[in-house]
DNA sequence: GCAATGGTGTTATGAGATAACATCACGTCT
DNA sequence: AGACGTGATGTTATCTCATAACACCATTGC
C-alpha cells in the first residue's frame, strides 16, 4: 500500500511499486494468452492506474508522452479499446471517462459508484442477475453488456 | 394505439394522436407547476415521442424545422436539458441519445434495456434500492442519480 | 521469400456539446 | 404606464470527444 498518513484515503492513486506490479501483471497474463502488450497499451494502462481515478481521454492524449509531448488521438484510443476488451480498463459512458479495472477477475461486468465532488469512484461487481436481469427477462431481452453509473457523494465529501 | 396490422410492434413509434395527446398532457401539467412550455420544448419533445426510440441531438436539431431548416445546436440542447429536468425525456449516455420518457411516473429513475440490433429501447423503473443501492450503502455512497443501460438484443431480434 | 494478420503513425474529419453575449418576453412592483 | 428582475431565445464561435482512411511496419506461418 502507499499510505503516508494515517487517515484513509478512498482509493486514492496507487504509489508506483503498485502501478508497476499491475502493469507487469497484466503483461504476463496477456502475453500467456497470446496478445500483444505493447509499449502504447502498456503507457495507457500505467497512466490509468496512475491516475486512480477516471481520466478523460484527451487527459492521456497529454499526458501520454512523459516530456510533454503529447500522442495522437488514435494511439490512444486504441489503446483504451484493447484495454476496455481485455478487462483492463473501463469506459465510464455518464462522464465521458475511462479508469483502470479494480476488480480482480477478469471478464466481468462492472458497475460504478461515481463522487460529482471530488470525482472519486468505486468499482463494485455489476449484479448481473439482480433487479435488472429480471426485468431484461421480464422483457424478452438478451442481455450482453450493462452500463450501470450511479453518481452521488462519497463518503468524505457528504 | 396506433396498431394498423396483426401482430405486435414493441415499442412502435406512436400515431399522430397519441404524440398529441402526450403533448396536451405535458402542457397542462407543466404549466400548472409554473414552469413555461414553450414552443421550442414543445417541439423537441414532439420529435422526441414521433420518434419513439432514442434519437441523437443532431438529429433532433435537422428535423427541428419542418421544412429542412434545422435549428441551432444550444436552442435543441436546452430544451433537452429542461425536458430532462422535468422528467419528461432521458438522456442515453451509451449510445449519446435521448428518449422520451414512457414511465407514467414524475421525478423516477429510469433504466433501459437498448436492441443493439434494431435499436429499439423498452424504459423500466429503475432499480434504486436494488443491488446498486445496497452496494452504495457498504461503500458508503450517497446516490443522487444513476445511469442504468443494458445493452442486448430485443425478442424480435433474437 | 512471401503472403496474411494485426499494430502503429499520420492526417483529416465527423459527431457531440457548451461558452459567451446580446436580445426578448413576461410577471411584478410602484 | 414605466421600471425592473428573471428566465427564455437567438446567434456566433468554440470546445470536447471520437473515428475514418490510408500508408507503413512487425510477427507469424507457409
Ligand atoms: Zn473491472
Ligand atoms: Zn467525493
Ligand atoms: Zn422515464
Ligand atoms: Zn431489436
Amino acid at each position: 500500500m502507499s499510505e503516508t498518513c494515517g487517515h484513509h484515503h478512498a482509493d486514492g492513486p496507487p504509489g508506483a511499486a503498485d502501478v508497476a506490479l499491475a502493469m507487469q501483471a497484466a503483461d504476463l497474463r496477456l502475453t500467456a494468452e497470446g496478445e500483444r502488450m505493447t509499449p502504447a497499451r502498456l503507457r495507457v494502462f500505467e497512466l490509468l492506474l496512475a491516475a486512480g481515478e477516471p481520466v478523460k481521454a484527451y487527459d492521456l492524449i497529454a499526458r501520454f508522452g512523459g516530456d510533454g509531448q503529447p500522442a495522437k488521438p488514435p494511439t490512444v484510443y486504441r489503446a483504451l479499446e484493447f484495454l476496455e476488451r481485455k478487462g483492463l480498463a473501463h469506459r465510464i459512458a455518464s462522464i465521458s471517462a475511462y479508469v483502470a479495472c479494480t476488480s480482480g477477475s477478469i471478464d466481468h461486468a462492472a458497475a460504478f459508484l461515481i463522487c460529482d465532488c471530488c470525482g472519486a469512484t468505486a468499482e463494485v461487481s455489476a449484479p448481473v442477475a439482480g433487479d435488472l436481469g429480471r426485468a431484461a427477462e421480464a422483457a424478452g431481452y438478451v442481455i450482453a453488456r450493462t452500463t450501470i453509473e450511479a453518481h452521488g457523494r462519497c463518503p468524505a465529501c457528504q
